[in-house]
DNA sequence: ACCTCCATTTCGGGA
DNA sequence: TCCCGAAGTGGAGGT
């Protein structure tokens, strides 16, 4: 950070300790804003910006978003977010692997965050940065998550008789040409079965995911079987498993698995 | 907002001025926390956070994220997103519709999101709060996207010569009880033509997709055609689609629909 | 680098 | 409400 630069940054409400995880800078000026933003790749800062901006982007496809209030992430890894005031996803964003610059042109400041495969161009202009928080934080936290269709995968090994009766599991992650099978089976009699899991409610596209392995394996074994498994399917995905000779096995792996966040302990500080 | 949240949320830097846009609290207090939080809602003003957390998730799966540095971004629906220094999706999350609450018990305060369709909870162990914004943000303007596959399927309606000379287009989105077939067309000699347009590589599933459409379709007319309009499709896919009668036609839509954001002017502010 | 598939996918449209 | 399919999907894992 340059000399010039601290003194821009010291104009901060408190008075401008840099070993302080955050700084706010309300109402920022053009000067301010190329120096946080600057900083965000250097030095491993956050840089949130609060602005009424408007937004292009150009890239895979391309797109305007018209002037508004935003929280805008500049993160070190240069993934850029652009946030509303509502809404889960970004209306604008960048993934990690771009670079970040500043200009400014006229009265006119922009944000832009760049990334080169594939070639994408997010651009913010920003009307009014009404702030600035420089966050300097860390998080080495991994999440941790169960409940996954690999947890469902690994319940249905150990537990396969929760299938069918008698069904070995023989293989996990089988590959063909066409992709891989969840789990490869023999049934009781010695028949093969595929198993495809699924972690929610089935859909045509995973009934056609099996029906693309069985094709592979009927070519060689005409009596394979497969068989969807998963929480529960539609009555038309049901119908299109039957047409096409395959089966529906109904299998909801948080009944039977929930003891997986039983380390958990924050609850006790949770009340309702 | 109380007399008493005024004042505890008037120990910001400057003076708090109630029409300010954003408004930041360093080091706020639990207090300070459950005012904002609460504001949040009320008050259609997005609350953010900077924070050193903990995070318990309890829903359709369930997970735990060690402590860490992170941005915890509340909105007004209900949304509520957890970020990381890197990265660009949120660690934890929970999508509109929501409501947030603070508890505090002994010296744990923790800000929980809950949804009930489906249950979902999400508990953040705030550890240490950094600083706080309050975010008075409006934004109407909406997004404006150019190059979707939609668009796609308007080029070529209007320009089915470059699928096929002598195609005519009958029906767009034309349903079927296992979905919908992007365009129903007849070739110049009158034949049905079901085409499925995908606006990047076509993959395996794509193929599966329009297999599907065109199993119903030839029960009553077996002549019936299937193409497979992407940008560009890997050797395995046009071996797939081949082996099942089908065919591929390639379109990039960019290099014919790039007029789309023609109308955009921001450009003229951004340097390299 | 390409390909395949999962995701706490989210989101929007149509029946 | 359910169901289906797109998304600037992103991300992981294998070859």
């Amino acid at each position: 950070m340059t000399d010039a630069a601290e003194s821009e940054l010291s104009r901060g409400i408190r008075p401008s300790v840099y070993d302080m995880v955050t700084e706010t800078i309300v109402e920022p000026t053009a000067a301010d804003i190329q120096t946080a933003v600057s900083q965000v790749t250097a030095s491993s800062v956050v840089a949130v910006l609060f602005a009424e901006c408007e937004i292009e982007y150009e890239g895979r496809a391309a797109g305007y978003t018209g002037p508004g209030d935003r929280i805008v992430l500049c993160k070190p890894d240069g993934t850029l977010l652009v946030h509303r005031p509502t809404g889960n996803d970004p209306v604008n964003w960048q993934p990690p692997g771009g670079t970040f610059s500043v200009t400014r042109q006229d009265d006119a400041l922009s944000l832009t965050a760049r990334r080169s495969d594939p070639p994408e161009t997010v651009t913010i202009r920003l009307n009014t940065v009404y702030s600035l928080t420089l966050y300097r934080g860390e998080d080495s936290a991994a999440l941790q998550l169960h409940g996954t269709e690999a947890d469902m995968h690994r319940y249905i090994r150990d537990h396969p008789d929760e299938i069918e009766e008698g069904l070995r599991i023989i293989e996990h992650e089988r590959d063909t040409p066409y992709g891989s099978i969840d789990l490869f089976a023999r049934d009781a009699t010695g028949q093969p079965v595929l198993l495809e899991v699924k972690r929610r409610q089935a859909t045509q596209a995973h009934v056609d995911q099996l029906k693309r392995y069985m094709s592979l394996f009927q070519e060689t074994n005409p009596d394979a079987r497969g068989v969807l498994v998963a929480p529960a399917a539609s009555d038309d995905v049901k119908r299109s498993l039957r047409d096409n000779g395959l089966e529906f096995v109904a299998l909801d792996a948080f009944t039977v698995d929930s003891g997986a966040s039983a380390s958990m302990s924050l609850s006790d500080f949770v009340d309702d």
